[in-house]
DNA sequence: CTCTATGCAAAACCTTTGCATAGAA
DNA sequence: TTCTATGCAAAGGTTTTGCATAGAG
């Protein structure tokens, strides 16, 4: 079960059709192993596939979502980008200020934390998002 | 020290000048006791002051948040919203994805382990943001 | 006076939709 | 044949900016 085959059952269980663009677009979206926003999703399915339009790419990227093969990540800057999520486990984000340079962690402590914590207010616990923003290593090192 | 000094003093320290609408709306700003949208601020805004154009508000917000007074949060959902930040500690959110309802919290645990966890992968601590999205006690008594 | 702030309106962006045509079942 | 999908272009919505005038220092 990969995330085409995950893709096609998500289309026929919603009565919808097969299509070549909507496959290509999926292809090119696997294929780019970071955050990407619409644009540069875009930029990349327009090399493969020069005769599909934004709409259809805006189109599947919604569809994609609602499907579970990808997040919509609204960031701090106000951008907003998109991450592969089928078979990928729930993660959260370090985020360098200077460079962008963007790691997944997760830390298991932390997340039996935010569940007490939600708890105790009442809450039950559905889903979160934790970035953390700091300067790397790397940066450190050029601008002291 | 209030807000209204600590704004002065950025203005002053930016070479800027003082004005009656960018006090009126540091006012109705500060008097506003929630994440709000641009529009709601514009809209009480202008029932204390209707002559004052949207576009000083919107400068206005960003000179506030530029001067440590605000906080500009982007959302899961796509919604931007406001929070008064000076004299206002760090603090995550717990949000009711049924009802909007929004906590802020602290965890003094979290956080330590999130400064690890950032230190443990060569980052610098800067700030973070963490939001915790659930059903509230309330909005699970009416739909169970 | 001189330089910044303001209100208005328009521009720039980004997201979303309508529609006629192409394509899948 | 009967739907849905697509590309295009245009509409919506929000954020940002230019400009002439008002206002602060």
């Amino acid at each position: 079960m990969n995330e085409t085959m995950v893709f096609e059952r998500f289309i026929e269980s919603k009565g919808l059709k097969h299509s070549k663009p909507r496959l290509g677009i999926l292809d090119v979206f696997l294929n780019i192993e970071k955050h990407m926003s619409i644009d540069e999703l875009w930029a990349a399915v327009r090399i493969k596939h020069p005769s599909i339009g934004y709409a259809t790419v805006y189109r599947t990227l919604k569809l994609l979502c609602e499907g579970g093969l990808c997040r919509e990540l609204h960031f701090e800057d106000g951008t907003t980008r998109f991450e592969h999520l089928y078979g990928h486990d729930h993660h959260d984000h370090l985020i360098c200020t200077e460079c962008g340079r963007l790691v997944e962690v997760v830390d298991e402590k932390i997340e039996a934390l935010q569940v007490k914590l939600m708890r105790r207010h009442g809450f039950s616990p559905k889903y979160h998002r934790m970035d953390l923003y700091g300067t790397c290593k790397n940066c450190r090192k050029s601008e002291p």
